[in-house]
DNA sequence: CTTGGCACTCGTCGATCGAGAGTGCCAGAC
DNA sequence: GTCTGGCACTCTCGATCGACGAGTGCCAAG
């Protein structure tokens, strides 16, 4: 007996079952793939990968359906990444095209890849921690408050206001802000977060006793908003495909909508990249360390700008999902994405 | 027979629906209610209510369930908006808190809605058509792209990069972008968005002929952010919530997340809030335009720094809902962001 | 106008049963 | 040794049926 054949079988049974949804037994597979072979011999290579563990019957008299295991063998080793149609292809960059800032970009990605895949899309915001300060800007509101915005490399904008404690819409204040501008500017702008939030904590010391207290609060604010958690942001579409693969869920959908408003778990799955971070990256339903999503998979792809991947996009569904085309539509979705982004880093 | 006492009974019929879920028959009224009649008299009175179409039986032998217009009468004239707990109060204070920008208050306060009256919440983005420019910056990036960052005075920032088509970074491109700033700013800070337009426009013809393509691209530029559709934009939480109300939905929930991921009909939703804009609005099952959300109600309430309601929240659930604690929590959010809102503004 | 009583209606639940699908295994063919 | 056809067996699914119970509507009397 073939292994080979054997694999066929396992192959058969997971491109039927993704197609009807239903318990693949022996006669059927017979019929719709022309393997050479009769029912019966089937029958006993379903018994060897049944002990294997790579497929599973629901019970005695009905057909077979794959593990979880199986799954992962028709990924690894069955299954090629369709390549996408011309079609899908255009309407990718039509879809991104119009994007105008960041957030616009995030919006669209995350709408296209769920109408695309009909599942639900998970995109997970450029993070800053690899990001560089490309310019900061002061703006005076009111007396003695100062609206600080921090216009990032990859085209994202934070802004604080604080409170300098002192009068800044008479000449000195005006000079103060000025010089406070160009010399933060200085020491961070085209640095890294990192780098930058180090180098302006020096500023404060270096200041002039008078203006020291202005420094301080302007740099504590950076500070802040250069670790920020908000880093870690996720944005989802297409839920609603949930609701449509109705008998592909345990109970109810409950627990994995719950599961998708942990945003913070999800940052963590997001996180957890294959190796070759170029490569899409599936995770199928118990190998998902979270509880909830443990009937789903998870095919994710990083992308950004450059040569750094600086985030992470993806999409869930059911393990029982085409992986070829879904991991075809998300390789595709991130490589344009980075695409968009690199032209928008635009020194 | 009084008409009074038939309220009574479709007041009680609503309270112990709401909680049992379960159609309510006479005899469990009399019983749970002390009115002082019997189950017959309670018979007589269902009858009546069923007449006027506020009540309903789901099929002959089984208890009766509120129609939409028996909720709505409910809500009008036989409930008083529960005050909240001082507990609750606190928590929605400690929650919102720590906000650290707009993004921020508005992503807490969805979740915080969410899980306050477990249900789905719905928050919109102030919306900038009713908004000031704050302030417009200019920073040159690259030779000859400039980076617009326009500031709104609700704390919110849009920014876009243009190419002015020249050099920038020698010493006449600097004054040039000194200028523009300079011009831009005085005819635009503090003015409504729709003025500042207008006035924008009027800026390039003044121009000199040298600057005015760079001019040209700036004010376009910013003409396109002063309309863009960003700022009808709305964030959800709590889908989960949906799931949990089972029996609610008649088939599924699915049609009901669909309609969520159409924002722009949830906006225009939002959009249509009651005649005084300080109080609650309910919209109730069918009185609700859009398809897919007529077996839920929504309830909303517009909030804003100052006087103008610069946009509306909400939550939506099955119409099978406790409206006095669910109305209650939406108005104390409401307020709340309001609050905060206002506190940032800080002119 | 209210009340107790009573016949009637229906939907729900559980049990029973037959049909159909699919398997496992065996004995024989290649 | 591997494959194949045949056959008995198992198990789920859907339909049918009947008893049960909740709740109503109506009537005649207080």
């Amino acid at each position: 007996m073939s292994e080979d054949r054997r694999l066929m079988v396992l192959r058969a049974i997971v491109q039927d079952y993704v197609q009807t949804s239903e318990p693949v037994g022996s006669r059927a597979l017979v019929e719709r793939h022309h393997l050479g072979v009769s029912a019966a011999t089937v029958r006993n290579d379903m018994a060897l990968l049944e002990e294997e563990g790579l497929i599973h019957a629901p019970h005695t008299s009905a057909g077979r359906v794959p593990t979880d295991a199986g799954y992962r063998v028709f990924v690894d080793r069955l299954s090629a990444v369709k390549p996408l149609g011309s079609g899908e292809r255009r309407a990718i960059g039509q879809f991104l095209e119009g994007a105008v800032d960041l957030d616009d970009v995030v919006d669209r990605t995350v709408r296209l890849l769920a109408s695309l895949t009909r599942q639900v899309a998970v995109v997970q915001y450029p993070s800053l921690t690899r990001s560089t300060v490309r310019h900061i800007e002061l703006v005076p509101m009111g007396s003695s408050h100062l609206m600080i915005v921090l216009i990032v490399n990859t085209g994202r904008v934070e802004q604080r206001v604080v409170d300098t404690g002192r009068v800044l819409s008479d000449g000195t204040g005006e000079a103060l802000v000025a010089t406070i501008r160009a010399r933060i500017n200085e020491v961070a702008a085209g640095v890294p977060f990192t780098v930058a939030a180090t180098r302006l904590r020096r500023l404060v010391d270096e200041a002039d006793e008078a203006d020291r207290a202005a420094m301080e609060a302007v740099v504590s604010a950076l500070g802040d908003a250069l670790v920020e958690e908000r880093e870690e942001r996720v944005v989802l579409a297409g839920q609603a495909n949930l609701a449509r693969a109705g008998t592909d869920f345990p109970r109810t959908i409950g627990p994995i909508l719950e599961a998708l408003e942990e945003h913070v778990t999800l940052l963590r799955l997001l996180g957890q990249l294959g190796d070759d971070p170029d490569l899409v990256s599936v995770r199928i339903g118990s190998e998902n360390p979270v509880t909830g999503l443990q009937s789903t998979s998870l095919v994710s792809m990083g992308y950004g700008s450059g040569a750094e991947r600086v985030a992470s996009l993806g999409v869930l569904g059911p393990t029982r999902m085409d992986y070829p085309t879904t991991m075809a539509s998300v390789r595709a979705v991130a490589r344009y994405v980075s695409e968009i982004l690199d032209e928008n880093q635009a020194t």
